[in-house]
DNA sequence: CACTGCATCCGAAACGTTTCACTAGTGTCC
DNA sequence: GGACACTAGTGAAACGTTTCGGATGCAGTG
């Protein structure tokens, strides 16, 4: 069954066989030295008669330039963040580099041991998703590993480079499109606090609160940690005020379908009793009964970009500011005008 | 900003601050020769102060043991797929093996890229998460980099190890809990007849229909892609039959979902007027509205076990044969008895 | 004391690349 | 015709490990 799987040519089989030096295989395989074209046919063949393949590991230990970088994702079976990686993996797989993923969760590990795993495959750089967690702590430890570029996450005092997406202004928007409903009466579901994300989108919901003339400091907010189950026990608490709020305002879809479900569980209809919003706009959520009212991410994109702009640092050591990626509100189902209760 | 990045320390560095020789090092780092409990001491602590971390390319140039594997997954966004890559990346971890993930749907990169990327790391082994596209062409010459363990899939022919669910025995359950319910105008959405899952999930809806009393080849079969916009496409196809079928059994819950939105689109109500179960079981099956009937499968307990399986592969030269993993149907609100029609 | 055996330790040769420094060969120009 | 600048090609030294074979010291034998 399994053949006896012998060990893969190396640069010097493919040398002899070419009746070149070493040297000159190396050269014609990365066009880093010039070589006469009859030789590099000859060369060109012998690769593909022996099916040479390079030894990365080798390559590794000798060059400078960057060939693999590492990306830390706080959780794959989340749709938004699986939409990152994939843009970072595309990004990468242009240049032919090497994308070694780390995902805590799943690994149960601490971070610190995230960080060593990096380190070990000497990574030229990593991308790091921010998740539901902390991660000062840890972001220094991973920095000595190189340079890091943060995507959906932005850290203030540093000046640690950042892919995101205008969180603050969708957050505008589809707050101001629940209040055009019509609703004065609302709540928020926030993420927690520690996330530059959550922040932003708070100071979203209050803006246009203010500018509805609405005093922002008397809107109740309570901070969950973006992951449905909290955002079920959130809307529990917010939905037993007196008088009831009529629209929940959800800084991200996971909370907005623990919501609904809460709201499934006691009976409560969506939109009709509570509207609700959320933002991601997850594949998931235009799925759901009713179809949620979300703000849309490029995930993809800010994957791609955060790929992109390591690479840039990586080459030119600075990159340039780049722009915050646009959202745009997706109106479905979830909001409608509040009913006149009783 | 940016530091200015001094080359990480390596071996020699050690050995020159214990005072010991190269080789101490390396004997005390993997406990492969024997060192004097004072030296070991010293060493031990020089690589502390300097946090020296052992530089992997290097490691895996000289090394003969398995130390990275590589895995192929079809698509990251599909949550099922997602929670096995977890659960590979559990048993990797727990080995210290690093795990190399390539995912083609990201990179539209042809699979024979994907063979290439995988051979030049090096990788001891694979796992091959089987998707919604054909395999036989890759699986080949994938298999030249070493070992394969199939997972979600079978390939009949050759005696490559797979870790599978029991798919056959899943399908049978979920559609003989149709049957029960009074279906007899049935309809089956079926994935890809390429994938062997595919081939048992129909292959056990027949049994159920033969047991109920059916003629399986008068139930009508549409063969999908797994993906939910075929799903839709069949649903309407399927739906369109007079007298239409009272219950659709879906290959998957994409499937299912899309024939869910078909229903919606045309104003059939489920469960009253269509039932539809699905297979798989996603985190967001439950969620939805209808929350959906559905075969779990235990995707994470299946990653692990193809990681495990590999690595006994790689150890053992052979792995022992593997109990295909039990499924359980979900039963929740997308199936009710069939509704009498005017 | 010469010999063996054991426990530690070390030097040096790989592993498969990249790349610097150098040689040979060709043609140009005064 | 010799100095010169190129071009094409080579040899060999790294890169950071692992590991084999041999040194070294020292205890216990005969």
């Amino acid at each position: 069954m399994t053949e006896p799987r012998r060990k893969p040519p190396t640069m010097k089989d493919v040398a002899a066989h070419a009746q070149v030096s070493l040297s000159t295989v190396s050269y014609v395989l990365n066009d880093s030295g010039p070589v006469a074209p009859e030789r590099r046919q000859r060369v060109l063949d012998a690769v593909r008669v022996l099916n040479y393949m390079p030894n990365e590991s080798a390559r590794k230990l000798k060059r400078r330039s960057p060939f693999t970088i590492g990306m830390i994702v706080p959780d794959l079976t989340n749709q938004f963040f699986a939409m990152v990686t994939e843009g970072v993996q595309k990004a990468a797989s242009a240049r032919d580099v090497l994308v070694v993923l780390v995902a805590p969760a799943a690994a149960e590990q601490p971070e610190e041991k995230q960080a060593q795993l990096l380190r070990r495959q000497r990574v030229d750089g990593v991308v790091y998703l921010s998740g539901t967690g902390s991660l000062p702590a840890a972001i220094h430890e991973i920095a000595r590993s190189g340079p890091i570029v943060l995507v959906d996450e932005k850290i203030p005092g540093t000046g640690l480079p950042a892919i995101v997406a205008e969180s603050r202004k969708g957050a505008r928007a589809v707050a101001a499109h629940v209040l055009e409903q019509g609703h004065r009466n609302v709540a928020v579901i926030g993420g927690p606090m520690a996330l530059w994300t959550a922040r932003q989108r708070l100071a979203g919901y209050r803006e246009a609160f203010a500018g509805a003339g609405l005093d922002p400091d008397a809107v109740p907010v309570i901070a969950g940690d973006y992951q449905q189950e909290s955002g079920q026990r959130i809307a529990a608490e917010l939905l037993a005020a007196d008088p009831r709020p009529t629209a929940l305002i959800c800084a991200n879809d996971l909370l907005a379908i623990g919501a609904m479900e809460h709201c499934r569980e006691v009976g409560l209809r969506v939109p009709e009793d509570v509207s609700i919003v959320g933002f991601d706009d997850l594949p998931l959520s235009r799925l759901l009964t009713p179809r949620l009212t979300s703000v849309s991410q490029p995930a993809r994109e800010m994957g791609y970009r955060a790929a992109q702009a390591l690479f840039e640092l990586l080459d030119a050591g600075e990159v340039g500011p780049v722009a915050d990626l646009p959202t745009t509100v997706n109106l479905r189902d979830s909001v409608c005008p509040p009913q006149e209760s009783t």
